[in-house]
DNA sequence: CTTGACGTTTACGTTAACGTAAACTTTTGC
DNA sequence: GCAAAAGTTTACGTTAACGTAAACGTCAAG
């Protein structure tokens, strides 16, 4: 099961194993996310079957972890992408808690731009101590 | 002690309470991040003085925590301000990691700018479903 | 037919980053 | 001058996010 395609034609499916060396992380932390109730495989007698959907939501874990958000922010973010969200009440809970994640990742631009900054002035330290390092050979 | 300022003259000083007040973070914090060396408050007798240059680091702590990062890493980037960093292996280490960092947070934009849109669409589908909801009463 | 690669569940261990509490001293407002 | 507020150290507790290990099932290859 080396490649997890069974048709061209059909959507494709992957095993525990291939995900965990897609993205280069341990098959205990994607059961785990599944405990969490962020992932629902299908299940071929006992073994774990994912599909595109699945795979899809794993990378949107990966990529809230990426940006320090906990499981359970990328769960409720994940949430998101949900068919139909009842009452007018819950909907604007979303709605509100939409705005909440886009402030927060304006700081977070801020924070990246301003420490990218930093970073240059520090390189540029680092190649002038250089310069005048080989100057005292 | 309400307002650290000794005189208008020299630079300002602030109480551990002063600090956890204006950053909305407990003393217990604090002094978590000085045992693990990124800080080094004056003392006045047992008392912990904090001076600018110890309020920035503090800033810089976290912004990192902001990003995502461990402490172990913001105090690695805090250590980059620092003066002189002796031969040039360690410079060139130095240089390494800079852009290492540099390349993390280039993966960052991208994520924040791939979640922003997505928070977008989730956003629209949220008032059309409003809008949709209110045909419904 | 057994070995090895892969899968499963269950459960205890670990690390980071503090929280919480106790027990005590020091400073400050009135 | 004394109670309340703020400071200190020491130490145990807690949560998230897995790591690690045990103990077992399953299936294709040699």
């Amino acid at each position: 099961m080396a490649e997890g395609a069974t048709a061209v034609t059909s959507k494709p499916t992957y095993s525990i194993s291939d995900l965990a060396r897609e993205f280069s992380i341990t098959t205990r932390a994607i059961r785990f996310y599944e405990d969490k109730g962020m992932l629902s495989p299908a299940r071929r007698g006992q073994t774990r079957v994912y599909r595109p959907e699945d795979r899809v939501r794993l990378k949107l874990i990966l990529r809230g972890k990426r940006l320090g958000l906990s499981l359970e922010e990328s769960a409720e973010i994940i949430n998101m992408y949900d068919p139909a969200h009842g009452n007018v009440e819950q909907i604007q809970r979303l709605l509100d808690s939409i705005r909440t994640k886009r402030a927060r990742l304006q700081e977070q631009l801020q924070d990246i731009h301003a420490l990218m900054a930093e970073l240059d002035e520090a390189e540029a330290r680092c190649l002038e101590n250089l310069s005048t390092e080989s100057l005292n050979k």
